[in-house]
DNA sequence: ACGCAATGTCAACAACTGTTCACAAATCAG
DNA sequence: CTGATTTGTGAACAGTTGTTGACATTGCGT
């Protein structure tokens, strides 16, 4: 009989497993100190359990990485359908960047934090990530009329320093809080004036390589 | 006679024990996933050796954090001291920068891998930091003719794009072998190419604050 | 309604963790 | 030299870690 509790649980356990750790991610723990015991202590199972869902931790490392960088590429395909450029593109992009973050306030806490910190193999399987991230950025950069002329290297340049700008963005929204709207504010308006120099610029360069 | 405090002479044991912490560090283990045993053996000393020079693995986290961050401030001052604005500056900047990378390449691994991912005192002692480094580079280009009616507002801006740019930089730098001149030599010249273009822009900036 | 696969539980394990204490060796001051 | 301070050692502690194997319960397909 059953003195044990009652354990009619669904499927969705692998997916209260994966939520567990990104919130504890985002509290601060690096996933590579991140203890399955106290994992699944906190998703209310044994440890054991866990074996039932994932076949290591790593491999829990990797689906989560595998499920954030799909996060991001649905943002980015979004955005790609959307309106071509036009005088208010940049602050478009960046409001709807910004309301994206908040909204995968998780996903994108665990690529910020486990792309350079941590286990070898998710840092390397995120940065390829952003690599692709950049390439594709590079390309559509290409598409517009001012920049259609420009080489594939300085196309990547210009992608780069745009990548690493909305990265830092991203850093500080995450960091703000979440219900601090003047400061997210004044966030997205530091990024807009960082994306509208950068675009500034342009016009102006002649590469030299 | 006591003028002097208690100056531990053989500071020999302390120092070594930073230097494996930076390694380890270096190596792909996060400081949080540290551990004190392995540590110490790195170290060839007994666990209990370690409370010999540090009250805590934090404080030990601390102290190198400081002295991270003194190896930057050093780099700026050295920086400042150099000559006024020429045609060269960027590509002196620059150059100068990697050469300072390659040559202290623990203390900005360390700096670059705890700034997300690891304990919130080291998170925060580093965030201000850089935030510290930030505002220094504001006020430097402020100095500058070009800028000098800018707003502070907009000088923050610029220089934390700036800060942004040469942090993926820095990441770049000490992910590519450490004897790849080509490959060194092509991340170099990105970064100058990112940053002549924000020079680019400068002139054709008007706030909108 | 039955059986089987999926899911969860329990007990136990060896290994490793940080930290304490009392003690030994080295180093330095006077 | 003597005596005190610094530095390192070894044994031992109470917890925690990941992982195993055998067993219990659930729920789905038939």
């Amino acid at each position: 009989m059953s003195t044990r509790r009652k354990a009619t649980r669904n499927r969705d356990t692998r997916a209260e497993i994966m939520q567990a750790a990104l919130r504890q991610v985002a509290r601060g723990r690096s996933f590579e100190a991140m203890s399955l015991r106290k994992l699944t202590a906190s998703v209310g199972i044994v440890p054991t359990a866990f074996y039932r869902h994932f076949e290591s931790m790593e491999a829990l490392g990797l689906t989560l990485v595998d499920d954030a960088l799909r996060t991001l590429r649905r943002m980015m395909r979004d955005a790609r359908e959307r309106e071509l450029p036009t005088e208010q593109m940049v602050r478009d992009s960046v409001q709807t960047y910004a309301d994206y973050v908040q909204a995968n306030r998780l996903h994108f806490t665990f690529v910020l934090r486990e792309r350079y910190g941590g286990v070898a193999p998710l840092r390397h399987a995120i940065r390829a990530g952003i690599e692709l991230f950049v390439s594709e950025l590079a390309t559509d950069l290409g598409r517009f009329p001012i920049l259609n002329t420009w080489q594939a290297g300085d196309l990547r340049m210009i992608a780069g320093l745009i990548v690493s700008a909305v990265m830092e963005t991203t850093e500080l929204l995450l960091d703000a809080p979440e219900d601090d709207a003047e400061r997210i504010a004044e966030i997205v308006r530091t990024s807009e004036k960082q994306l509208r120099l950068v675009m500034l610029a342009v016009p102006q360069w002649r590469s030299s390589a």
